[in-house]
DNA sequence: ATTCTGACA
DNA sequence: TGTCAGCA
C-alpha cells in the first residue's frame, strides 16, 4: 500500500478530527453537506476521515479565515482537485493556502467570469463577486 | 460516552 | 453557527 492510499484512508471520527482541527461538529458536517468533503461512514452510519480530509479541513478553515464563503471556497477546492489527478507536481505546485490574498482575489474573479459564462449568467459582476467573497 | 439528523424561543 | 431533541 503507498502513501495515497494511506492518505485517503478513513481513519479518524469526527470528535477527533475536531480536535485536530479546532472545528467545531457542526461546521465539519456543513462542509461535507457542501460537499466540500466526503468522508466514509462506518456500518453504524458515523463519519471516518481519512488525512486528506483533515487537510481539506484545515484549508477550509483557512480559506474562511480569509474571507472565502462556502461558494468560493467550493470553487477553489474544485479547482485544485482536477489540477491534481493529472501530472506530478513538478515544483510546488501552489495551493490555495500558499496564495497571497491578492492572488486567491485573482484566481476567485477568473472563476467568476467562468461562473458568469454558465448559470449564473444575469447576475452582474459586482453582485457575483459579493456572492463568493466578503470584504 | 459518542455521533447523527433535523430544526429553530 | 449554536444548540437542543430523540435515536442508534
Amino acid at each position: 500500500m503507498n502513501d495515497m492510499d494511506r492518505r485517503s484512508m478513513p481513519l479518524f471520527s469526527i470528535g477527533i478530527v475536531m480536535k485536530l482541527t479546532e472545528l467545531t461538529a457542526r461546521q465539519i458536517r456543513y462542509y461535507e453537506a457542501n460537499d466540500l468533503i466526503a468522508p466514509e461512514r462506518t456500518k453504524g452510519n458515523q463519519r471516518l476521515f481519512s488525512f486528506n480530509d483533515v487537510d481539506r479541513l484545515l484549508q477550509i478553515k483557512d480559506l474562511l479565515d480569509r474571507g472565502l464563503n462556502m461558494a468560493g471556497i467550493k470553487l477553489l477546492l474544485d479547482e485544485e482537485k482536477k489540477e491534481i489527478p493529472g501530472e506530478i507536481p513538478e515544483k510546488k505546485k501552489k495551493t490555495p493556502a500558499n496564495l497571497t490574498d491578492e492572488e486567491l482575489r485573482g484566481i476567485l474573479k477568473n472563476e467568476l467570469n467562468e461562473a458568469g459564462r454558465y448559470g449564473k449568467a444575469s447576475m452582474r459582476q459586482g453582485e457575483l463577486a459579493r456572492f463568493f467573497v466578503r470584504h
